[in-house]
RNA sequence: GCGCCUGUAGCUCAACGGAUAGAGCAACGGACUUCUAAUCCGUGGGUUGGAGGUUCGAGUCCUCCCAGGCGUGCCA
C-alpha cells in the first residue's frame, strides 16, 4: 500500500536524520499523510517537518531539507524490497511541507493491487476478529417504525459493515422493548378498536395509541378470529388481542427492515429477561456485592460512585423493576455470549442514559466495553414544509412510505450523506424531485457507465478477461484524468480504515462522490475503447478498477450497484 | 440552572490543528454524427454566529456571549 510505503519511508528517514544528527530526536512524533488539495502540492503530502519543528523550536524548513534529502535517495530509487522507485520527486514546499509525487510505474503497479485483490479491496485486520456487538434501532413494538429508526437502520448497517471490513467479527442486534406501559397501552388501544369494529359501544383508552395502524391491525385481528374474543373475559381478552397484536406488528417491523435491505443477526426480548427471573437475579445480586441499597421503600443503584450525577432507581416502590434494571441485564447477557465490545446506536433523546449505563458496567467490573453512538433526530419536510409527526395522533410518515416514496437507495444514501452528529432535514419531496441529480444516483450512474462501456467492448469483441496487463501495456496509461482516477482509488483503504475508527460512514459517501466525479471527467475526455488495442487494454483496466472500488464501497453504504440506468 | 449536539455560499452539507475553506442543489453561459448528456466545462457567489485566547498555523482546540435542538423521571 503506497501511504504504509511512504509513512515507512518518512519514518526510516527520520531516524537516520536524528542519527546523523541533522534534526531533533523524532520519538512519537505525529505527523500527518494526506492528500494535497492543490495539484500544484503533488500527490501527497506530510507536515512532518513542521510537527518536529514546533516541537523542538527549529526552522521546519531545515528540517523538511534534511528529510527530502534522505528521501530523495530512499524513495526515487529502487530498494527495500520494491523493485521499483516509489517516489519520482519530493520537495520542500510552503511553511515546511514535504510534497511527494508518485513515481508513475509504481502507479500503474498500485493499479494491478487493486484488481488482485477485487473485492478484499479496501479491508483491513484492524480488529484481529474481536467480537462487537452493534444494538440499533431497537424500538418498541407498539406501532410501526419511523422516519428517526430509519437513520439508525442505515446508520447500523454501514458502520457495522465498515467495521466488519476492518476486521472486527461484527453482530447486528435488535432490542425489543416488549415490556412495560407501552405494550399495555397497546394490547388497551387494539382491544378497544376490535369491541369498536364488533360494534360494541366502548371508551377509547385516554393516553391509547390513536394511529390507523391500530384499527388496521385489530381488523386484522377481527378477521381471523371472526369476533371469538369479544364476549371473552376482559382479561383473557386483552392479553390474547395484545399478544397477537405484538406478532403483528413485530413481523411488519422486520419486514421493514428487510426491504430496507437491514437484516439483524438476533432479536433480543426485553420480556423474554423478566421472565428468566434474570432481571431480579441481578439486582439482588448488585445489593449483594454493595452496589445497590434500599431508600424510600425503593432499591438505587449507587451509580454515582462511578461517574453518574446520581443514584438511580433499579427496583421501584411498588417492586417492579425500572427499565434500567432490565438494561443492566441485557448488557451483562451481551457480555456473557461472548462480546468484547458493545455499541449503541440511538437518538440523542437517550443522552442522558448513557453514563448512568456505562457507570453500571464500570460498577459490574466492565469500564470501556460500552461504546454509545448518538445522533441527532430527523426532521421530515416536504417541499420545505415541515411534517408534523405524533404517535399520538397517529399522524406520521411511517418509514416503510418513506423507502416506497424515495426508494431504498435514495433513502439510505441521504441518512448516510449527513454525519449523525447533525440533525438531518430530510425532504422527501427534494428527494423524489430532485431524483435526477440525487448524489446517489451521480455515484450509481458512474458505476451502470463503466458497466455499459464493458458491455460496449464485449460486442467489438474486445477480450475482457480478468487478466491483468502487463506493465509496457499499462504504461500507456499517463493524461492527467487517468492519473487523477488512479490516485482518487488510491484513498480508498485509508478512507475505510479512518471512517470505521472514527464512526463516520459519512465520509465514504463523500468520497464515492469524488471518486465518480474523477471517472465522469475522465469519460468526458478520453474514449475507452478505440482502434488502439494496447491502450483500449489499458484503460480498460483502469475503468475496471474504478468500477471495483465504486462497488466496495456501494456495497457497505448498502446501496445497491445498478449495472444498468 | 446544569449537561450534550449544532451554527460554514441563497438551500442541504463536507473539510485527522495545515498551504488559496470545498461539493451538490439553485442561477447564468457553453459541450453529444464518438463507449449512457442521470455526464462534462466555465461564471458568479463566504467577516466559517460574535468576542477574546493558545501557536509557526484555528472552521477545527480553550474561555465567555448569542441562537437553535435534545436531555436533565421510581417513563422507555
Amino acid at each position: 500500500m503506497i501511504v504504509k510505503e511512504l509513512r515507512e519511508l518518512i519514518e526510516r528517514a527520520l531516524e537516520d536524520a536524528a542519527e546523523a544528527g541533522e534534526i531533533p530526536a523524532p520519538e512519537g512524533v505525529d505527523f500527518v499523510l494526506e492528500r494535497p488539495r492543490h495539484k500544484a502540492h503533488g500527490d501527497w503530502a506530510s507536515n512532518v517537518a513542521m510537527v518536529l519543528a514546533s516541537r523542538a523550536g527549529r526552522n521546519p524548513r531545515e528540517i523538511a531539507t534534511a528529510l527530502v534529502r534522505r528521501l530523495e535517495e530512499s524513495g526515487c530509487s529502487v530498494g527495500d524490497g520494491r523493485e521499483y522507485p516509489l517516489l519520482s520527486a519530493v520537495e520542500v514546499a510552503g511553511p515546511g511541507f514535504i510534497n511527494f509525487t508518485l513515481d508513475r510505474d509504481r502507479v500503474l503497479r498500485e493499479l494491478t493491487r487493486v484488481a488482485s485483490e477485487g473485492a478484499s479491496y479496501g479491508r483491513w485486520d484492524l480488529g484481529g476478529g474481536l467480537r462487537v456487538l452493534v444494538e440499533f434501532v431497537s424500538a418498541n413494538p407498539v406501532g410501526p417504525l419511523h422516519v428517526g429508526h430509519g437513520r439508525w437502520a442505515a446508520l447500523g448497517d454501514a458502520l457495522c459493515n465498515l467495521l466488519e471490513a476492518v476486521g472486527y467479527d461484527v453482530d447486528r442486534e435488535f432490542y425489543l422493548n416488549d415490556h412495560g406501559t407501552q405494550m399495555e397501552v397497546f394490547a388497551a388501544s387494539v382491544e378497544a378498536r376490535y369491541l369498536e369494529l364488533a360494534g360494541k359501544e366502548v371508551e377509547f383508552p385516554a393516553e391509547g395509541y390513536h394511529g390507523s395502524y391500530v384499527r388496521d391491525i385489530a381488523r386484522a385481528l377481527l378477521e381471523e378470529d371472526g369476533g371469538r374474543l369479544v364476549d371473552a373475559p376482559p382479561g383473557e381478552r386483552r392479553a390474547e388481542l395484545g399478544e397477537r397484536a405484538y406478532r403483528l406488528m413485530l413481523r411488519r417491523i422486520r419486514e421493514s427492515l428487510d426491504s430496507f435491505g437491514v437484516r439483524f443477526d438476533n432479536w433480543f426480548s426485553e420480556r423474554e429477561l423478566h421472565r428468566s427471573g434474570a432481571v431480579l437475579e441481578e439486582v439482588r445480586k448488585l445489593q449483594e456485592e454493595g452496589l445497590a441499597y434500599e431508600k424510600d421503600g425503593a432499591i438505587w443503584m449507587a451509580t454515582s460512585r462511578f461517574g453518574d450525577d446520581k443514584d438511580r432507581v433499579l427496583l421501584r416502590r411498588n417492586g417492579a423493576p425500572t427499565y434500567f434494571a432490565a438494561d443492566i441485564a441485557y448488557h451483562l447477557n451481551k457480555l456473557a455470549r461472548g462480546y468484547r465490545h458493545l455499541i449503541n446506536i440511538g437518538g440523542a433523546d437517550h443522552h442522558g442514559y448513557v453514563r448512568r449505563m456505562q457507570a453500571a458496567l464500570e460498577a459490574k467490573g466492565h469500564p470501556g466495553v460500552l461504546e454509545v453512538i448518538l445522533g441527532q433526530l430527523v426532521n421530515l419536510k416536504r417541499g420545505g414544509e415541515p411534517v408534523r409527526m405524533s404517535k399520538r395522533t397517529g399522524e406520521m410518515v411511517t418509514f416503510d412510505e418513506l423507502v416506497e416514496e424515495v426508494g431504498k437507495d435514495v433513502a439510505r444514501y441521504i441518512f448516510l450523506t449527513r454525519s449523525q452528529d447533525t440533525a438531518l432535514d430530510f425532504d422527501i419531496q427534494l428527494a423524489v424531485q430532485e431524483s435526477m441529480e440525487n448524489p446517489v444516483y451521480y455515484v450509481q450512474y458512474a458505476h451502470a457507465r463503466i458497466c455499459s462501456i464493458l458491455r460496449y467492448g464485449l460486442g467489438k469483441g474486445v477480450e475482457m478477461g480478468e487478466e491483468i496487463p502487463d506493465l509496457a501495456t499499462l504504461r500507456r496509461l499517463g493524461e492527467e484524468e487517468e492519473m487523477d482516477l488512479a490516485l482518487k482509488i488510491f484513498e480508498f483503504e485509508e478512507l475505510i480504515r479512518d471512517a470505521a475508527l472514527d464512526r463516520a460512514p459519512h465520509r465514504l459517501t463523500r468520497y464515492l462522490e469524488e471518486l465518480a466525479a474523477a471517472f465522469h471527467l475522465f469519460y468526458n475526455r478520453h474514449r475507452v475503447i478505440s482502434d488502439d488495442a494496447e491502450l483500449t487494454a489499458a484503460r480498460l483496466f483502469l475503468v475496471r478498477c474504478t468500477l471495483q472500488v465504486l462497488r466496495n464501497g456501494l456495497s457497505i453504504l448498502g446501496v445497491s450497484a445498478p449495472e444498468s440506468m
